[in-house]
DNA sequence: GTACAACTTCAAGTTGACTTTAAGTCAAGC
DNA sequence: GCTTGACTTAAAGTCAACTTGAAGTTGTAC
């Protein structure tokens, strides 16, 4: 019954094919059984694959996903696990809509004050204001990229 | 007087020669003046850096600093094109605040609801409760990399 | 017996904004 | 004449998370 071949997983989950190997390939789910040469899935793929794509859907990266399963001691529970990774995301988050708030800040103040007629203008005054810093750090760009 | 080595710009502005050479490369910069080989720049690139780096603090990629530069009739007002590209990052960013609170929600919804001891038994949760898609798009990471 | 679909592996390609490296050029100082 | 250092170019490398491509294998359908 629980037979499964790697295009209909990933059908299932909608991922690709390509992407459940890597997975595999960089760890995050066990070698699957082959069965000449094939892999053979049973449903306890699912699971793994759940706990990867809601991971995903919280902005985890893969290497974080990777902590999530071998980053902790074997006693520690999920929940544990959980928690611990998404304090230090929601932290990262926090940093990030800081960022976007500066941004937004400095556009609309660009929106506003710009009268230049031409950009060179605009380069010598902005040169002469100097500049400050913003440093953005980006989330983890969870697309399905279905090329 | 005025003719700066690339590196005296760089340092000045607070970027690598590399970086420079590169947006000579792509068209941001126009070719800089050779004297037997190297390139020699006056004030003006200056205005120029300065309009890209304010660009790219507001988080504007190369290609639309790109359009900034070339992408409007030679008559439109340096001001109507900030305001142009400005509404629209705007947008970009109230999308991404959007997906960013959503992750939020979900991370504390995780951290409250979690209390599973092994990460199989996560998973048959999540994939009994079927998936929710977040879709984030990130921003230009705007990092200076000085590695 | 052979065509075909569906898989396999391994390597290389994608994106953006650069950096790094390799190999070469040039003027100045000794 | 030779070294040094600052530059030049073109090409390749970096990061993440995959995808794409090439070349080969397998089981089944005709």
């Amino acid at each position: 019954m629980s037979q499964l071949s790697i295009t209909e997983v990933a059908d299932q989950v909608g991922l690709r094919a390509s992407a459940i190997r890597y997975y595999e390939q960089i760890g995050l789910l066990p070698a699957a059984l082959r069965v000449t040469g094939r892999r053979r899935y049973d449903a306890s793929v699912f699971h793994r694959l759940a706990i990867i794509q809601r991971a995903r859907q919280l902005s985890f990266t893969l290497d974080e996903i990777r902590q999530l399963f071998f980053g902790f001691g074997n006693a520690t529970r999920a929940s544990e696990r959980w928690r611990k990774l998404s304090r230090r995301k929601l932290a990262e988050l926090d940093d990030l809509t800081g960022g976007i708030k500066t941004v937004r800040r400095l556009l609309k103040k660009m929106m506003r004050n710009c009268g230049c007629q031409t950009l060179d203008q605009c380069g010598k005054r902005i040169f002469r204001s100097g500049q400050g810093e913003v440093i953005l750090r980006a989330l983890p760009a969870n697309r399905r990229h279905r090329v």
